[in-house]
DNA sequence: GATGAAGTATTGGATATCCAATTAAATAAT
DNA sequence: ATTATTTAATTGGATATCCAATACTTCATC
């Protein structure tokens, strides 16, 4: 990308991405590749993820599975509300590129 | 926002913002405002726009009036699909935080 | 024409964000 | 059992991203 790295919506991501389904590291991070064209790198998701367990916004199991706290579905529900409002005209944006 | 700060967008948005209508500085500004709930400081949004101008993706005319160059409008595409495609279940987002 | 307000711009950080390199543990395959 | 593969995790940066402070210019209003 020429103008935009776009860095900064990857811990969103995997909030949301937990959100949908509870996985472990590795899947979230297939599920990351799938979007960004680019695997993470372990340096990424594994501090995001220790990140987000220290804000009481995720839980891992003994099978390092993660999923949302029902804080963490909170946090998601205001953060999804951000979002949508910064792209509240994305529909025109999915138009715009096909 | 607890979780994350969703820094790196910014570019981005400034990028469709002008390709949907030319703007000078204070309008994209009011603009940002509207989706993000605070105006941007001039040290975010001036720099930002010199960066684009340096890129060759916008254009400033005498009124101090930004426009998307031909080459700008080339990336925003790419910016576009690259975007959509990291957020390609956004419908479900708009749902959720509704 | 003077004064206040709005717009433009630069500078120098502070912090967020992410990665490469490395290590170790668990799991699968031979 | 040994080897290879996958998963998990840490560390120490590099860079992107954004802001506060400041100054200057243009525009409107009195």
């Amino acid at each position: 990308m020429a103008c935009c790295e776009m860095k900064g919506y990857l811990t969103y991501l995997i909030l949301w991405i937990i959100g949908k389904k509870s996985s472990n590291g590795a899947e979230i991070g297939r599920e990351l590749e799938k979007r960004r064209g680019t695997a993470p790198s372990p340096g990424t998701i594994y501090p995001a993820l220790k990140d987000l367990r220290n804000k009481g916004l995720i839980d891992v199991d003994d099978d390092k599975n993660y999923s949302l706290t029902a804080e963490g579905k909170k946090e998601l529900s205001i953060a999804c509300k951000f979002f949508c409002n910064i792209f509240y005209d994305v529909e025109e944006m999915i138009k715009h590129c096909k």
